[in-house]
DNA sequence: CCGATAATGTTCAACTATGAACAATAAAGT
DNA sequence: ACTTTATTGTTCATAGTTGAACATTATCGG
């Protein structure tokens, strides 16, 4: 059970993860910060550029994209909305759900601020040719698919007794 | 400023860093579903495995590994100490620090919880090849020196205006 | 030696995120 | 038609994290 001699460390693929976890973590942190001037935090730019992208969708649903509970966006749409940066409009099929637009404003805010978040982006990973980049993208997506399947069964088939 | 018509999802680093931030995400729900029956939440995990390889470090130091807040430690590390996971001894050259060194039964838990990270991580890494993860890793721990170096320096480079 | 500056750890108020409980609505089963 | 079950969004109590202010101790400059 515990192969007490090999240290996590000397393990690639351990020492490979938590590079990645700090990375991301010092990412968040930095665009955190150069987003700070547009008064925006990350979990606003993640609503806006998902509405960016995907029109009228539903809470629910940007819920489950951003990998959150409904009540964070029951908190903090509402705040956006009364900053003007998106528009709320009920589903007259389905009175339950409410559809999610951006505003003009926040258009403009949105590409703004994803101009910013690309510039890190890109900076970040400039000496990583395209298609590393790629295959490491392929390799994440793959880790999100297998999760969010797990998350669905409830069977764990870790080293969980 | 704005390149209006190349859309951020087209530009290849921008989907892989995407990517990288939601596995990420992902990876930390998981982890702190299969370290529940421990009692461990993944902040008290980094914080074992730091002290697991740098017994006797200051709670400032720590601080600096984990990338939080030093009250963080001093919110979590006495909690911890009751539990008997961890001891905090002054420094008798420096009476401002404290050391803070496992316990044997921290030590038991630690490897346990090692065992469980280690074996979701590689599960979900299991099909990159050793040479990728290196290569991974590499790219993310630039990144992290990056980073922390423009934190240290006030001088911001991106689209900053 | 002494005053200024810096570093460590703690406390506290503010903010964020979460899950459970709830009301309203829809869909399914009978 | 009607009861049951499921889904959407909201509210609220809780827990986690942060930065600022603070006390204590070190370090540096004179």
């Amino acid at each position: 059970m515990n192969k007490n001699q090999s240290l996590p460390w000397d393990h690639p693929r351990f020492r490979s993860w938590i590079a990645v976890a700090r990375a991301c973590q010092l990412m968040q942190q930095s665009l955190a910060r150069a987003l700070a001037h547009l008064d925006l935090k990350p979990p606003h730019l993640d609503i806006l550029v998902n509405l960016f992208r995907f029109e009228g969708i539903s809470q629910q649903e940007l819920a489950r994209k951003l990998l959150v509970g409904r009540s964070n966006m029951s908190m903090l749409l509402p705040q956006m909305e009364k900053r003007g940066l998106i528009e709320r409009r009920g589903d007259r099929q389905d009175k339950r759900v409410l559809r999610l637009y951006l505003t003009e404003e926040g258009r403009r805010i949105t590409q703004d601020a994803m101009t910013i978040q690309t510039a890190l982006i890109d900076r970040m990973l400039s000496d990583a040719p395209i298609e590393e980049c790629e295959a490491i993208a392929v390799h994440m997506e793959r880790i999100v698919g297998l999760l969010m399947q797990e998350e669905r069964e409830p069977q764990e088939a870790t080293g969980d007794q």
